[in-house]
RNA sequence: CGGAGUAUGGCGCAGCCUGGUAGCGCGCUGGUUUUGGGUACCAGAGGUCGCAGGUUCGAAUCCUGCUACUCCGACCA
């Protein structure tokens, strides 16, 4: 993209409401726009980054097995009736009227509705296990939304319902769903620990949520750092074992993590006092195993291996897509602005014309951006006739992980500089071995 | 919902107390200049001062009502 051609409106100050630093940076990329209280428009960058990650959410989804389908924002109020949660829900869920007065809902998340759909078409235990998932947007119509797009009140959620013929079967959805969901926030850059959790609204017995460790985030957390150190890397897993799956859960949640809904201080306390460490933390998803809470009162059986008519097991999994946003920035960003993880950054190079009007410098910076696109790599060209200065700073502000910098000077020499933006390292190089870096960095990141 | 605020050009703000018909910085447009980390100067454009009513010769300014947004608290992916 040639910034000439762009949308991207930046701004010099943010506007004052703005009080986290993922907010202020957003609205200075010229990534949001808010149009209500907790209601976001996505301009060209900001929207460009969502469906990065929501790419990566439906990747690593689908690599485990999970078939994805899409629900309806709005949702028929006797479906929640018969659950009995359009009573218990409460002034958070936005209640709406048509003109034929009948009652809809715009959803906070879809247990009901996949429930109908399950029990509408599943009927026997050779249909399972089956896992169904969307990514859609909600509403909730939270008191008080702040803190820009991690609690707005309209979101995007990638919600995920397992069902199963039993408790069995079910824990090792919950398992695999815990395995897929540590990858998920692997390629995006973040350290997201999971954390035994409260139900909540849900309900439900087994939960984690994952928590990014963030100074702004909402959850006091109590854990052993060491479990900060855990990867996942390039490791195969065989998602159909129960037990290869359990074993890797095992691994990232034996060490203590939890957040102050279910801190164990006596437990704590046997964490070594070198490891022991009290933070704050985003929660960026959260899973959970609720049994027959839906499937009993809504009618979802299926027949077992014995002939019997048995209520499925299920659970419930959800990742706030839009929310991780505001999560990654917060935890990746400096006073200059964003730095984008390689695997959610909206372009993948930039490159800055020192000199635009120069020959030598733009037909530079048109090979490059050629080359560039000729190994899948996008860039982001900065071709307008700004200086140096406001360039580097729109770049730095919009947070490219690499910047290519192209100027007369260098050309003379033959080189040009690649720039890291985490690390504000250069070095100068061919324009060709350039390219190569850039294509070998993002290998790694698929 | 309880408490506290704010609403003036795209963004940040002043003006309001002590009514006299709107101003500053950034951004934007044109020009000159400059050109390796937000260049300097000149000339411009852009605002029914959130909405409605009231007081007054006259309201951004005073009064009343409403709406929106924000902050602290309870709630939450």
């Amino acid at each position: 993209m040639r910034l000439s051609r762009y949308f991207l409106p930046v701004l010099k100050e943010p506007p004052s409401d703005a009080q986290i630093v993922s907010h202020r940076l957003m609205l200075r990329a010229g990534m949001i726009r808010q149009q209500a209280a907790g209601i976001y428009s996505w301009l060209p960058l900001g929207y460009r980054v969502l469906r990065r990650i929501e790419a990566i959410v439906h990747e690593e989804q689908e690599r485990v097995g999970h078939i994805p389908l899409l629900m309806p924002t709005l949702q028929p109020a006797d479906l929640w009736r018969e659950s009995g949660r359009y009573d218990a829900y409460g002034a958070e869920m936005l209640r709406v009227r048509d003109r034929h007065k009948r009652d809809l809902l715009y959803g906070p998340t879809n247990e009901e509705m996949i429930t109908d759909i399950f029990r509408a078409h599943v009927g026997s235990y050779r249909d399972l296990p089956l896992t169904l998932y969307h990514i859609q947007w909600k509403f909730r119509d939270e008191i008080r939304p702040r803190f820009g797009v991690m609690r707005g009140r309209e979101f995007l959620m990638k919600d995920g319902y397992n069902f199963d013929v039993d408790k069995a079967a079910a824990l090792h959805a919950y398992n695999r769903h815990m395995v897929s969901y540590l990858r998920t926030y692997e390629r995006m850059g973040l350290t997201a620990i999971p954390m035994r959790a409260d139900s909540g609204p849900i309900g439900g017995d087994d939960t984690h949520e994952f928590l990014v460790l963030a100074q702004t985030g909402e959850s006091e957390v109590f854990y052993d750092d060491r479990v900060t150190a855990l990867k996942l890397g390039a490791r195969a897993v065989d998602h159909d074992d129960p037990a290869a799956v359990k074993a890797v859960c095992e691994e990232f949640t034996s060490l203590y993590a939890r957040t102050d809904e279910t801190h164990d201080e006596a437990a704590f306390a046997q964490v070594p006092q070198a490891h022991r460490k009290v933070g704050r933390g985003i929660e960026v998803g959260q899973i959970f195993y609720f049994g027959t809470k839906y499937s009993e009162p809504m009618g979802a059986v299926v027949v077992n291996d014995q002939g019997e008519r048995v209520p499925v097991h299920m659970g419930s999994h959800g990742i706030g897509v839009s929310r991780l946003l505001g999560a990654i920035i917060e935890a990746s960003h400096d006073e200059r602005g964003i730095i984008w993880p390689e695997g959610v950054t909206p372009y993948h190079a930039g490159i800055v014309n020192l000199k635009q009007g120069d020959g030598a410098a733009d037909a530079a910076c048109e090979g490059l951006y050629a080359a560039l696109a000729a190994k899948g790599l996008s860039a982001l060209y900065d071709d307008r006739g700004e200086r140096a200065g406001a360039k580097f700073a729109t770049m730095d502000l919009i947070g490219l992980p690499w910047r290519l910098t192209v100027g007369p000077r260098g050309l003379a020499a033959g080189v040009v500089e690649l720039t890291c933006r985490r690390t504000g390292e250069s070095e100068e190089m061919s324009p060709e071995a350039a390219v190569d870096r850039l294509a070998q960095i993002y290998a790694a990141h698929p």
